[in-house]
DNA sequence: CTGTATCCAGCTCGATACTG
DNA sequence: CAGTATCGAGCTGGATACAG
């Protein structure tokens, strides 16, 4: 029997620990992921290229955060088997549909920076104050 | 002198890691801002909404990225100054316009969870199978 | 109710050296 | 060129106890 409080149809939620859901958001949820994807989505690009376009990332990283992109299936890694190696990393479908989301984030964060520079000095100067009276 | 290889007006860039627009990213990709805002986007909320709403959240990750959201200008504290206790947080308008987006990501997280579910399947066997032989 | 303070196990991640 | 392997300092974050 089914009552009202015990719900059987609940909708996936990231808001549940449990759900699956979660995990997606958890592999989202990282500034690496937030630049590699709008990355390769202006271009397919090498691992020097990623490398030299995403200023601060170390070597590990970025093959790490690769290869977990990957296996996600949002990432698709294509290595042409040659000597010298030659090998390029895409956006699959999957991971175009996310980058187009990442990138309004990507913008939101560069058009808004002066707003939150702005909001610590205030917060900081505020409690600094707070704190010495 | 300026040359072409010189550029003194490049615009920020979050893939500049020295750029303010870099560290405004980082606050944004955590998996509880990516929650929390969202959570105060569709009402604002008080601490014990907060924590049952965001299963999984512990009160001081709750507290610490409230505070770090709070000084960044996106989340505005209203503490009634009552006994017991009554604060209220909800979001500024800097918040509310990253929320909108945020609230995106959760939506595309839900939608697209199984598909991430189905390639992590099918890149473990692959990977498996490649290791067995 | 809304926090703060402290401890500390475990994870992250950069640095470095090495490989096909 | 495109990685892998390893080490270890430092940070993260849960658990627990306490407080106004």
């Amino acid at each position: 029997m089914q009552t009202p409080d015990t719900p059987v149809d609940e909708a996936p939620s990231v808001f549940d620990s449990h759900c699956s859901a979660r995990d997606a958001l958890e592999l989202i949820a990282s500034k690496w992921t937030m630049l590699i994807l709008p990355a390769l989505a202006s271009a397919p690009m090498r691992n020097g290229a990623l490398l030299r376009r995403i200023d601060g990332i170390s070597q590990k990283m970025l093959t790490q955060t690769l290869r977990d992109l990957e296996r996600n299936g949002l990432v698709i890694r294509d290595d042409r088997q040659t000597v010298p190696p030659h090998v390029e990393y895409r956006l699959s479908q999957l991971g175009q549909s996310l980058s187009r989301t990442l990138t309004i984030l990507d913008t939101w964060a560069e058009q808004n920076f002066p707003a939150l520079d702005r909001a610590k000095e205030r917060y900081d100067q505020q409690h600094s104050v707070k704190r010495n009276r």
